[in-house]
DNA sequence: ACCTGAACACCGTTCAAGT
DNA sequence: ACCTGAACACCGTTCAAGT
């Protein structure tokens, strides 16, 4: 009976995270992950669900990497902006993780925690129920969109292309289809990700700063999305 | 010598999303589809470079069935709004595809020709070169962010859950850290999808309209994002 | 409670051969 | 140019057994 766990979840996370930080996604497999931590596969059932649990305990170590400043800002846009920058820090800082926090973000404890930060600034603009949810809805798919803007480059870097090459071959597109694609791929290759990311943010919170047009009423109707808690193991 | 090919990338991109569509994404594998088209796995290869084409292959088959009014609106936000829902009920007719869409939206050509359609919008704002990149990445972060939620609710309901299920696991977080959460989770299960998209976008719109307070100039630097060309097949 | 090796039913892909 | 079967090196996971 009884016997103390040979692995902590932290290991396990740290294990993985560091695997796919230096080989890419495709390097982490039961196998691989068990052969990093000394043992045999099997072990690693002890403290993971499945294949896809794994999946989720990386994008949740992504995710709890994640800070941002306690202490609230005078004006709440300041607030929502330093908590969604501090989970957009955090996604970067692991670009190959990109496609597992773009698929499993809501089922990471750490990716609820980030929720709640950015709800509690959001709720300071006096919103509730489902204005609340639209504005929280808004934010989060900028960032994550962001994040899967980030992916795409990142992508053609890792196939073993410059990104001076990656804009060149935009800029080979004919141009009589894609006049403005070729516009901003110029304008791309001299840009930094981290003002697109902060001008971006603070059009959108512009956005939901301003009075609002009326919507029609709800029509009763449908399903939570983005809404899936965490299953823990065990 | 010349031998005409037994497919076409039609077939396959229609007998591929075919599979998912019916029953899921792991349903999806080389041996599969060769399957379902009556051949051996080796023969796909002569029309797809890799199991990562053939991902790619579907992602463009979904945002193919974009169609949005080719007549420009009036104000430059209808064009825009018009684009941006036809892509996302292009991903939303198929949901079992949206991880797909999510990591290779950019490298299929059906996206280019969505992307330069919403660009043709936005320039209309009177922006051009890095604030068209930026309200271009604004807009696509916000509708591929919003598929991202998508997906969460319907991975949930894939498992086997009902909504209700789910939205009820939310309410039954722990109440005093997550408040908020377990408000919008209640906003949630009465609110429609395509309200949320509207109003979300309507906000994103106001505030890329607005005028915009003055930026730091660009330090130069860095890599294009969001900007991979797809590969074609010779 | 937790660990673990053997075995099974899958994968994608290389190779070599065919037309 | 395109098709294809056999074979190889992987996968995740079930099962049964161990402590």
């Amino acid at each position: 009976m009884g016997r103390p766990p040979k692995f902590s979840r932290e290991q396990l996370q740290a294990a993985a995270l560091t695997l796919v930080d230096a080989h890419g996604l495709e390097a982490l497999s039961m196998r691989s992950l068990a052969n990093a931590l000394g043992t045999g596969p099997m072990t690693l059932y002890n403290h993971v669900q499945d294949r896809e649990d794994l999946d989720t305990l990386v994008a949740d170590a992504v995710m709890a990497e994640a800070r941002w400043s306690p202490t609230p800002h005078a004006d709440w846009r300041d607030e929502v902006e330093d908590v969604a920058a501090a989970g957009w820090r955090a996604v970067r800082a692991h670009p190959r993780a990109i496609p597992l926090i773009l698929t499993r973000r809501s089922r990471s404890t750490a990716g609820l925690e980030v929720a709640e930060a950015l709800l509690a600034g959001l709720a300071r603009s006096g919103r509730s129920g489902h204005a609340l949810l639209v504005a929280f809805r808004a934010v989060t798919a900028f960032v994550s969109g962001m994040a899967q803007a980030e992916l795409a480059g990142r992508l053609a870097v890792e196939a073993g292309e410059s990104p001076e090459v990656v804009i060149d071959r935009f800029r080979s597109l004919p141009s009589d289809r894609y006049p403005r694609l070729i516009e901003i791929a110029g304008a791309a290759a001299t840009s930094d990700p981290e003002v697109e990311f902060r001008e971006g943010l603070r059009a959108v919170l512009a956005g939901l700063a301003a009075p609002r047009p009326p919507t029609p009423p709800q029509r009763a109707k449908k399903q939570g999305r983005d809404l899936t808690p965490s299953r823990r193991r065990s």
